[in-house]
DNA sequence: AATGAATGAGATTTCATTCAT
DNA sequence: CATGAATGAAATCTCATTCAT
C-alpha cells in the first residue's frame, strides 16, 4: 500500500492515539500491552511502529495532543474582551468537555500523565507546559483586571491562576472517584470564589 | 522456624514498606521491581513475600497506612471547638507536611494511587475513602458553621469541602511539577476563599 | 509493467549486489537488514525483491560472484608456460587484489561466508566450490612441476595447495584484525616456503 | 535454591556455556535463539540471564574460555628448553586438538568469531589478543633461535609467526569444509616449511 | 524466618516479506 | 517495474513469585 496520501497517514495515526487512549484510560500506561492496543486499532504490531517508535512514544504523543487542545481552548477564549466572560468562556471550556464521555477518557489519561510524570522527563516537561500555559494566561488576565480595578490588588496573580487551575484539577479526580458528583454546586463555588478577588468596598 | 517478637516483625513490616515508598516514589509502582524493593529494604525476596502476598499488597498496605495518618490528622483538628481554627488545623496540618521530605515522598506515591485507582478496584476504595473522610467531616463541619450563622446557607456544604480537597490536590499536584512553588500566597488565597463563604452583610 | 532493457536489469541488480557487499562488510549477514539494504541502494524493498527472492540469495548471488571473479584470476595465471610465473601471478593477483579498499570489503563479506557455509550448504556448496577451484589448479600445477623434476616428488601436491591457500587465508584473517600488518616480509616467506618444495641437491 | 556453592555456581555456568557452543556451533550465533540454549542447557530464560546480561555475554564469555584455553596450550609448550621441540608441542598441542570432537565444536564457533570480530568490537578485541599472544611468543621463540643461529638472520620473525598462525587457521577452515582432510601431509610440510627457516649452509 | 536461584509466562520490539496501488 | 505500508511470527529479555535449603 504504497504512495499514500498525507491524510491516509493522519488517520491511521490518529487510529493508533484513539486506541492508546481507550486502553490507557482501561488501564493505565503499563498494564496496557501493545498487543491490546494492536487489537484495539485493528492494526498491526508492525504498523504501529511504522507510526511510534515505542510505547513511550505513544504517551508522548497523546500528551501533546492533549497540550495542543488545551491551548486551542484557551486562544478562544481570550478572544473575549470582557474579563469575566473570559474566565467563564475558560471555565465553561474545561468543566464542559468534562460532560463528552469521550474527553472523560482522555481525562482519566490525564491523570495516568501526571503519575507518569514523576519518572518521564519527557512527559514532566510536556505536563509542565500544559500547566503553565493556562497559569500564565489567567495570571495574565488577572494582572490586566487588577489594573482596570476590577480585581483587588491584594490578590497575587499567579497564585490565584494556580487556585482555580486546582479547583479544576481536584474536581476532575474526585470525578474519577465518585461519578455521582454534582458539578453545578462546585461551579458555583467556584463563581463565588472569583468574585471574592474583586477589590472589598 | 524461630519463634521472634512481634516488635521485630513489625519493624520488618516497616522496613519494607519505608523501602517501597522510596522505590514508588521515584519510579512509580509498576517500574519498580521487586528486585528494587529488595535492594532498598536490604532484605530478600523470600523475606519480603513472608510479609506480603504480592506486591499490589504492599501498594494496600501503603495506601492504608496514608489513609490512618490523614484520619488521624483530622481526628486531632477536630478537637478544636472553634471553626475557624479547626479548617486553620486542618490546612496547617495538611500543608505542613508537605514541607518534611519524607512526607513529599509519600504525597508522591499518592499521586501514583490516583492514578492506580483507576484499574485497581481495592485501591480506588482506599483512595475514595482517603478523600471520603476529610469530604464529609469538612461538610459536617461547614454545616454546623451555617447553623450557627458563621457561614452563607447559601454554601452547598459538600461542594465547598470538595472545594478545599481540591485546592489542596491541585497544589500537591502542582508542587511536584514545580518546586520552587511558593506556599504563602496560596494559602492567604484559601483563606481569602475561606471568608468569602461567611453571609454577606 | 515498464519493458526496460538487459542492461537496465544489470544495472539495478549490481546496484543491490554493491549495495549488500557494503552492509554485509559493515554488519555481518544476519544484522543486516533488508531496510539496510534499500537504504544503501536508495531502491524500495520492493525494487529488491523484484530481482531477489531473499535475503539469503542475496547472500548467495555476492557468494557466485566472489567465485567466478577468482576463478577468472586463475584462469588468467594459468595462461602462464613457466611453473614459477604461474605461482607468482596467482599469488600477486589474490595477494595484490588486497590493497584495493572495495576489496576489502569484499574479503570481509568472504569471511562472513567461512561463518556462514556452517550452517547454510548452499553457501557451503559455494564456498567449498571456491577453494576447491583453486585447490585443484594448484595441486595440478605442483603434479606438472613435479614431473618435469622442479618440485620435490616428497611434497604431497594437494596439502601443498592447501598450505598455500591456509596462507592466504590466515592472512586475509590477520589483516582485518591488524590493519597496520605489513605484506612484504610475508610474501617473501611465501617464496621461501614455495623454494623449499624444490627437490634438495 | 539458595546458599548455593561457588562450585555450584561454577557448573552452572559452565552447563550454559557448554549448551551455547553445542547451539552456536550447529546454527551460528545469530540464528541461535535464547530458547534453543534454553532448551539445550535444560535450564530456563531467567536462570540463564541470572548468570549472563545477553546473548552477546555468551558469546563473549566463550571467546574468552577459549582465549584462556590456549594461553595454557602455549605456557604448557614453553617450558620446554628446545626450540624445536617447543615448536613441535604448539604444533602437536592446536592440531592435535582438532582430532576431539569437542574441540571441533568449538573450532566451529572460533569461525563465528572471526566473522563477528568484524563488527563487534568486544568480541574483536578477545579474538585479537587471540591470535596476538601466539604470534608474540612464536616471534620471540624464532629471534631467540636466530640468535643461537638455528633460524636464518634473513627471516623476519613476526611475519613467520603470522605464517605458522595462517597454516592453521587456513586448516581449520578447510577442514570444517571437508571433513575427509588428511593432516599428515599437511603436517610434514609445515614440518618442511619450518626446516626451510634454517640458514642455508 | 531468611535466602536467593530458578521458573516461565508474557512484554516489547524487529524485520523479512507481501501486495495494493 | 517501483513503491512503501502492512503483516505477524518470532526474538530477546523481564520480573513477580516460589521453594529447597
Amino acid at each position: 500500500m504504497p504512495k499514500v496520501s498525507q491524510s491516509y497517514l493522519d488517520a491511521r495515526r490518529a487510529q493508533i492515539l484513539d486506541a492508546a487512549v481507550v486502553c490507557f484510560s482501561r488501564e493505565g500506561f503499563h498494564q496496557t500491552t501493545m498487543k491490546d492496543i494492536v487489537k484495539q486499532s485493528k492494526l498491526s504490531p508492525g504498523a504501529i511502529y511504522n507510526y511510534f517508535e515505542s510505547k513511550e512514544q505513544i504517551i508522548e504523543a497523546i500528551a501533546k495532543e492533549r497540550h495542543a487542545k488545551e491551548r486551542l481552548l484557551l486562544t478562544e477564549a481570550r478572544k473575549n474582551s470582557n474579563i469575566a466572560s473570559v474566565l467563564e468562556r475558560i471555565r465553561d471550556a474545561f468543566f464542559g468537555e468534562l460532560r463528552d464521555p469521550n474527553e472523560r477518557l482522555r481525562k482519566r489519561v490525564s491523570i495516568q500523565m501526571w503519575a507518569e510524570a514523576q519518572r518521564n522527563p519527557r512527559i514532566l516537561k510536556i505536563v509542565r507546559r500544559g500547566v503553565d500555559g493556562p497559569r500564565k494566561l489567567l495570571s495574565a488576565i488577572i494582572s490586566d483586571a487588577q489594573r482596570k480595578g476590577e480585581i483587588s490588588i491584594e490578590v497575587n496573580p499567579n497564585a490565584a491562576a494556580r487556585f482555580m487551575i486546582a479547583a479544576f484539577q481536584g474536581f476532575v479526580l474526585q470525578m474519577e472517584w465518585d461519578r455521582k458528583i454534582n458539578e453545578q454546586p462546585y461551579l458555583r463555588l467556584l463563581d463565588t470564589f472569583l468574585k471574592s478577588l474583586s477589590p472589598s468596598v
